[in-house]
DNA sequence: CCATTATTGATTAATACTGACCTACCGATT
DNA sequence: AATCGGTAGGTCAGTATTAATCAATAATGG
């Protein structure tokens, strides 16, 4: 495919314009924008940028958005992490598997934690967040040990995805 | 970092004006002022401070604001500190509430990172974690929003009280 | 041809102020 | 002591300005 002559895909354009805008290098940064300008430059309407917000600066993918209606309105966009390579995405993914039992959660964690990709605050709230929704499954929505395990395992996808894995 | 081009907010140049006034070192301390004076200084009406503190300095951020009328009357804000972590958390648990709406998701954790319980990496872990359950909630056991935002506000809380805890 | 994605426009909601009017407190005068 | 005027702060409703949401439609890709 041809990205170059496909311009007519909006969504695209006025993402990548936006990714533009953020500081190339530095590890957090933060880009602020005026939605009603930003959609007069774009000829768009002003939903169309909350589209692209929606779509794809989500916390899945590293990004935060904040913002404020009024006068001297705003929407801030928060980038924590930058795109991952799929390879390393892929070796995650590989590494949680299908399923995650008690055993493996915690091993899997603890790895985590000595390979450096999360500190020992992070590892605890993904720990407390995976027990919460294993407790749940079990007590309220009586589901097998594998489907909540499963359920553990997208959720831990989830949020490694989300962050920087390099 | 883009932080430039909105500062002409009167509303956010009052609020840093007033957390200047308090003492960077001390743990719980006050400021007093006068409304009128503080008004006349910014060139606004003696409301648009009312709106200030009820907009920036709210028991939600860990302040209390005293007043008094007639003459000599004044304005105080306080900062509030907590004895233990305990005090802390109960009034954290308080605001989470009972379910989260997904703006009131938004809100509290844009709170909780102000208010430095947590940082930019840890709120981006609880949000992709609190959208995970509701997603999961939603499309695979149709969920009412208010249960969801409810399994939310527990995750939520049990998160907050393991790393206030720790 | 169908399902998903993209786009639009109308409606709703939140925010930042302003200004008019209200309430409380003080202290002096009667 | 009772009253009254002056000096603060409080409240509320209105206005302007911005962003969010949602439902309908169009376009795209498989």
């Amino acid at each position: 495919m041809n990205e170059a002559f496909n311009m007519s895909n909006l969504t695209r354009v006025i993402e990548q314009y936006i990714n533009e805008l953020f500081d190339v290098g530095s590890e957090e940064s933060s880009v602020s924008l005026r939605r009603k300008e930003l959609a007069a430059s774009f000829g768009c309407v002003p939903s169309q940028i909350n589209y692209v917000l929606r779509k794809c600066f989500t916390p899945e993918r590293g990004y935060l958005v904040e913002s404020q209606r009024g006068e001297h309105g705003y929407i801030r966009i928060v980038r924590l992490s930058y795109e991952n390579s799929e390879e390393r995405l892929k070796h995650v993914e590989e590494i949680v598997g299908d399923s995650l039992s008690e055993q493996s959660r915690k091993k899997l964690l603890v790895g985590l934690q000595e390979r450096g990709l999360i500190n020992a605050r992070e590892r605890l709230i993904i720990e407390v967040a995976l027990r919460h929704i294993d407790d749940l499954g079990r007590s309220e929505f009586d589901l097998s040990s594998y489907k909540r395990g499963a359920i553990q395992a997208d959720m831990l996808k989830r949020v490694l995805r989300s962050l920087v894995l390099a």
